[in-house]
Parts: C-alpha cells; structure tokens; sequence
DNA sequence: ACAAAAGTGTTCTCGGTACACCCATGC
DNA sequence: GCATGGGTGTACCGAGAACACTTTTGT
C-alpha cells in the first residue's frame, strides 16, 4: 500500500478597509499536449506537499513566507479534505504530476487560514509575485476542491471571528472603531448601529485608545485604537464566566 | 521522499449520568524483548492506519463499528496531529512495527472525537471487547501522545457544547432536564441554578416535554424530555440573528 | 411519616436596541 | 461654507442571576 501524500492549503485573509479578500496563485495549465503553449489561466490556493521532518503548521508557514514575505503570520488549522477522489480529474492529476515530479498516489491536504494586514510590505510581495488578492465575492471557481476549501475558510473565519478577538489580526495595529465595524460587517454581512457598537467596544478594557488621530481625510478626523493583546491574554485566564447565555442554540 | 503514514485517532466520549467517560483500549507492550511474558499495561485511544480509497471520516467511522457496534455515531474532525517527532520513544516505534507489520516512517494522526449514548448495547460491546470506559478525571496518562489528543478533545467539547445543541448526542433519546443539567456541569465543570436552567430549557421550542414519566424512583419520577433535531434543524436557517454578544471575548 | 429529588415565581440588574443631532477637518 | 464621515446620550425592554419552599413518589 502507498501512502497518500500530504499537503497544506492555506486559504489567506485580508481586509482591505471594505472588503475580505483572499490570496490566490494563478496558474496556467496546458489544454492539451499537443500544442502546449495554450494554456489556460486557474486560480488556486498556496499550497505544498510537506517535507521530511516538517510540522504542518511549518510546511504552512514556508508557504506563506514564500508569499507573503511575512513571518509570525495567524495560522490556524481549518479542516482536512482527505476524499480518495478529491483530486481525479485527468488535468488535475496531469498538473500534479507535471509540478512535483514525483508520483503521487492520492493528496490528503490540511486546510489552514491565515490573518494577514494588507500593508505596503505585502502589496508589495504580492505584486511582484504569482500570488494576487480576490474580493471572496468575486471569486467563482477555483482549482481542484478549492472553492470548497475557501467556503470552509469562511465559515471558520466567521464562526471565530464571534467569538474571539481575531479581527485585529486583519487590521493595522492603528485602527479606527469604524475600520473595526466595517470588518464585522464586511465577513459576517451584517449591519451594526455605530453607536451601539463605539458604546461596546469602549468598554473592553484591552482596546486602547491612542493618542494620535487619522490624517489627511476631508472630515473629522478618528481616533485611533491597538489592540493590547498581551493584556487581553492575561485578563482571559480570570474571566472564565459562564452564563446561561451559554444554550446559545436557543435562537 | 517516503509519504508519512496517516491514522486517525477517535476520542469516543459517553456521559453516564454523571461523569464524562472516554473510551480506551488496553494493551500490553513487551518490556524487553528477551522476556517477552513481562507485558506493561498501557492504554490508548482507539485509532486506525487509513486504508486505501478511504476517507478519514470512513476510517474512523470503520474504527467506532468495531469498537461500539454502533453506526451513524456522532463524529468530528478536532486536530492534526503531525510533530515528526510525535512517535520517537523507542517502545512506541517498536509497538507500530510489530501492530502494523509494515514500514512505518512517520505518522501524521487526525484526531477526531464521537458523541455516544452509553446504553446497554453499547456497554456489552465494551464490556466484551478491549476497550473499556474511563471516567477523563481518573486518566493519568496515555500511550503516544494520546494524553494530548484528549486534552484537545476535551476543549473542543466544551466549546462546542455551549455553541451547540450536541448535549443531546450524550443522553438517551429522552431524558430528565436534571440529566441534562448534570451533563452541562460535569462537563464544563460549572454550577448551574436549577431554576433558572429549567426557565430556559423550557422556552427552547425544539426540546419536547413527552407524556412519560420516570419510573421506579424513590422519589418524584421527573418528566421526560426529547430533542427534536428536525425542528432545531429547520429553524436555524432562519434564525442567522446576530447581536452585539458576538464580541464575546469582553469580559 | 420520612427521605429524596422534582418542580415552581419574583425581584433586581445589566446589557442590547433603537434612534437623531452636533463636530472637526479638507477643499 | 459645505461636504464628509466622526462622535455622542437616553429611554425601553428582555434575559440572566439570585434566592426558598411545596410536591410527588418509594420505602
């Protein structure tokens, strides 16, 4: 029996003020072989079959380094797509092929979404590179079972984002209350009172208000905010308060 | 390159009516070859090589049959297990050897976790076979890295528990509100008000009040309850309500 | 009749919701 | 001075939290 091979996807958020976007490598991929320069241009997710003595999440992060130029990168697992046919079409197992230039019986891959600022470090890398950012809107179909990697990314991306304070992962460290609010929006689709919302997020004790303000826009300048991580850590420890609230498939 | 080896690894929990209960196998390891009648009990977590063209979730779901005699077993992915270095001890390596009678170079585990009604089919299947129930408090230590993969299961447990109506894969069909309170506190080791617990139980639509009621107690029998999973089920699509809760990580 | 667990109601408090106007800056 | 988004306060309502006694059965 061969082993199936191993490899990590890794779908890439960013926030770009208004919109989710994810990072997706173009490709082109021969027609046929007989004329080999028709090629036809896919999209897929960054990806790489993991090495000896390699840890997924460092196969993940080698990935993300090659893209990005960033290391430190939120990383998290998202889910493992080990269907035996998920990779069966004859121009996928011929692109395979062609790529890693070994045999490959069959890919298992782990999923993983990273949290990434879109900063000028990045645009950067990504411009130069293979790698381009997609509004999650726009994107209609993907490579292999990708689109159903993504679907799940942002199912994940969603659920999380409810219950833990990884927003901040997609913002710069300087933030305004209303780029906050706007993400929420934007990843969940949903519409939240401003006021509401300023009157909640000022009571979080680890969102800190700085002392410098927006500049150069054409209206009242926003204060700007950080998200003091290391005090939220340490708060989080104490704070293990249930309620009731917890039944929350009541509604 | 030689392909890791991929398994999965089930943390198959049960709730007897108050304790949460893991299933374990038992087996010996030779402690020297030279006196191979010196066995030392271990235990681990039932688990299994995947097989070709199979899927992770069939070869887990392969595992519990043999296991529990039980199909359509409530079971989730929860982690990849993949350190390189995870399976090193020399025992560990020599027990895969002599299990699995082929080569093994490394072997990256997706761990997975089973909700089971412990009733009496179930309890003489395990009664019968290696496996045995352990209450999680009394676990000291597993096999492997096992201890870890519990330890994961059981966090994930807990969070879905208070997201997620998967208590209900825990208890018999029907069940006393007592039960199912007991449930909650053994698990998320809270206390929880009764009263109040009850006030809220009772205006979750799709928790049924039934005509029976307990029998043979030497006190008031209590009133039996179902989950009626169609109903949540069809609800939920509707109820995609959001409020400001969702900044959950405040306090 | 007694032991043992089931079942029941009220008050308080806190946090979510809805809603409309003035403020600071760039042009 | 005007356009643009930033920033502020109040009243209502629903749900969670705290808390103690009566009811029903088996023995």
């Amino acid at each position: 029996m061969v082993n199936p091979s191993i490899s990590v996807d890794c779908v890439v958020f960013g926030f770009d003020g208004s919109e989710l976007k994810v990072l997706l490598i173009e490709f082109g991929r021969k027609m046929n072989n007989a004329d080999p320069s028709q090629l036809k241009l896919e999209r897929k997710l960054p990806g790489s079959l993991i090495q000896e003595k390699e840890d997924l999440s460092a196969a993940a992060q080698r990935t993300l380094v090659e893209l990005t130029g960033l290391t430190n990168i939120f990383l998290r697992q998202l889910y493992v797509f080990s269907d035996p046919n998920r990779i069966s079409r004859p121009e996928d197992l011929e692109w395979i092929k062609n790529t890693y230039e070994i045999p490959v019986s069959r890919i298992v891959t782990v999923a993983y979404f990273a949290l990434v600022k879109i900063d000028k470090s990045v645009l950067q890398h990504t411009v130069e590179g293979v790698s381009k950012w997609h509004g999650v809107q726009s994107i209609k179909q993907l490579a292999f079972d990708h689109k159903q990697i993504l679907m799940k990314g942002l199912e994940v991306l969603s659920q999380q984002l409810l219950n833990e304070p990884i927003a901040f992962e997609l913002l710069p460290k300087r933030f305004t209350i209303r780029q906050l609010q706007n993400l929420y929006e934007a990843i969940l689709g949903i519409e939240i009172d401003n006021r509401n919302f300023r009157k909640k997020v000022l009571n979080v004790p680890c969102i800190k208000l700085l002392d410098e303000k927006e500049k150069g826009v054409a209206h009242k300048p926003a204060r700007l905010y950080r998200f003091d991580k290391a005090m939220y850590e340490k708060d989080i420890k104490k704070k293990m308060k249930y309620n009731l609230n917890f039944i929350r498939f009541t509604d």
